[in-house]
DNA sequence: AGCAATTTAGTTGTGCACAATTAAATTGCG
DNA sequence: CGCAATTTAATTGTGCACAACTAAATTGCT
């Protein structure tokens, strides 16, 4: 009576939705999972982490950048950011100074160690491409795909917060 | 020398991919951290983490499975399922019992609560469905692509992993 | 039977994600 | 100015992902 799989030959049933659903979120989370698995072995060369790798891209493209700014461009909070810079400093790739003007902001900056480090970075992309299997133009539509998807689910997340019915 | 953000306004020199780079999995992440907020929230009234919910899931369509069946439905090993069963178990949702036939392996069923759980489930696909503001086929294809991707992915990481150039 | 290789869970340690809280500096308003 | 509200990082605590390792049972081979 529990645990039944239902076999319901004909009419899509409540309970399919159970099954679709993981298929959804699961194989964002899968795939998001198996990328981190390749990102994994390209960066240890580097000595990095996939999310420490995304820190220094934005160190790389925009400079020096108060820890807000920085969690502004990869969605992440100081809780997460905090702990992560910390080690980025301690392996001397990363600077990190209160600001002068506003003792509250913490400017993060790139060691001479950490802008060289680009340069063996310069592969990975490339590298990276090549193990998906997909082209450009494929990579191009499923980013800008998910980017909606996203962009959908942080709208619904600040509705769903309150009491929103 | 170091952080100057390197104008190039008409070649795509070979730095821009590290942008791009950015961009193909970034979004990714991105986006599977955007289901996690929006789970998280459905799944609180349940008691249930997203990756509970998946754990739950998979038992509520296979009924009772060796820890490594579960793991194998799920993409992961008993170093992140062991401590989360035993999270479900102390909640009173999943029963686990060492297999007589064969003393390695470990069974995990439902129990009766657990199995009650599900009916209070039924409504989570519909609620993170509008939450996508995707319609059915999209969400089909977009799964499609990423579940080529992993397989990509997957296949990428094997033969990355020894020696092979 | 005897023993090496394999399989299965669990444990340990590192790092990330995120909620909740704290502390300090800044801003804004009367 | 004086003080409440806001902003910015950091800290604390929980839980997940995964590599590396351990322990125990099973399988396979001779």
């Amino acid at each position: 009576m529990t645990a039944t799989p239902a076999p319901s030959p004909e009419a899509p049933a409540a309970g399919d939705f159970l099954r679709l659903d993981e298929q959804i979120c699961f194989s964002l989370n899968a795939a998001s999972r198996a990328f981190g698995g390749v990102y994994r072995v390209l960066l240890k060369d580097l000595g990095l982490t996939y999310p420490q790798y995304l820190v220094m891209l934005v160190l790389w493209e925009h400079g020096e950048l108060p820890v807000k700014k920085v969690g502004e461009h990869l969605r992440l909070d100081s809780g997460t950011l905090s702990p992560l810079l910390k080690r980025l400093e301690t392996a001397g790739l990363v600077r990190r100074e209160r600001s002068a003007r506003d003792e509250r902001s913490v400017q993060v900056g790139l060691t001479e160690e950490g802008a060289a480090l680009r340069e063996r970075a310069l592969s990975v992309p490339r590298r990276i491409a090549a193990a998906t299997g997909a082209d450009l133009e494929e990579i191009r539509e499923l980013r800008a795909r998910l980017d909606r998807l996203t962009a959908a689910l942080d709208e619904a997340a600040l509705s769903e917060a309150p009491g929103c019915t």
